[in-house]
DNA sequence: TTGAGTGCAAATCATTTGCACGAAA
DNA sequence: TTTCGTGCAAATGATTTGCACTCAA
């Protein structure tokens, strides 16, 4: 949370209430979040207020959209929270971390294979979880 | 498109005309579309048509949702175009395909060790193509 | 002929914006 | 004090839905 608010004056930005909040909800949360729930989950401020304090905390670098389900959700940015990519059990909803250094290793070999300069990648892995895969034999 | 008149037909639904026609978009299109894309390049059909067309489409497996920029597009199934993903230049927006076989490998061996059944998975890198980075340079 | 699929219009839901007030610096 | 950031409310945009009519089978 230090970190956090040093980030914020770094980029000239004041420390508020809502940012905190924010912030702190993703910090807590196993899960990435929706901008809704985000606004549920906090209860005290503006669901446009939440609009405009993610934005302005992915422009700092300190959240990242991901997708996950097909819905746009957010969560902290490699600086608060390792990398990692998303496993997702489609019957139980459950999601996983999934940190491979080769696959990133190769997605770095595709893009400069092709002679691109590699910025991002976005990645979701969908399937079956083994509980699920139990209860359904 | 006779095989997708099949597929029509083996599941029960009318060969009409705003499918043939958005069957027939995608068919055409380098890149995938959103679902306002398909609506402007059609011009006849009406919006609503389009998201039904869509969804019944991917329910019957010949078309599949993607997502671009963290925009939801659509675009033909492995059946009808072979299976990609997208190397996106984020300065120009030009999207590349990119089919490789042992990355596809590695997100098998991925969910194979977490015990994971593999349904789908979803990936897209960012960069800036060579072109771009001439430009800049 | 007849019911699935369509177009139209209205409803719903998500996101953005303008403005005046409150609170960080 | 002086702006930046917020809440509120209204506007915009995307997506969904109900209903009556049309057309594929």
């Amino acid at each position: 949370m230090d970190d956090f608010k040093i980030l914020l004056e770094r980029h000239g930005l004041r420390v508020t209430n809502p940012r905190k909040l924010v912030f702190d909800a993703l910090l807590h949360s196993a899960n990435p979040l929706s901008n809704a729930d985000v606004f549920k989950q906090i209860g005290t401020i503006d669901r446009a207020s939440v609009y405009r304090t993610i934005e302005s905390l992915i422009k700092i670098g300190a959240v990242k959209e991901v997708y996950i389900g097909w819905k746009k959700l957010y969560e902290l940015t490699d600086t608060f929270s390792p990398h990692h990519h998303h496993l997702r059990c489609i019957k139980c909803g459950k999601l996983s971390h999934v940190s491979d250094a080769s696959f990133e290793k190769s997605i770095e070999t595709i893009a400069n294979d092709r002679g691109y300069k590699l910025l991002a990648h976005h990645f979701e892995i969908d399937g079956i979880c083994p509980d699920c895969q139990l209860a359904i034999a």
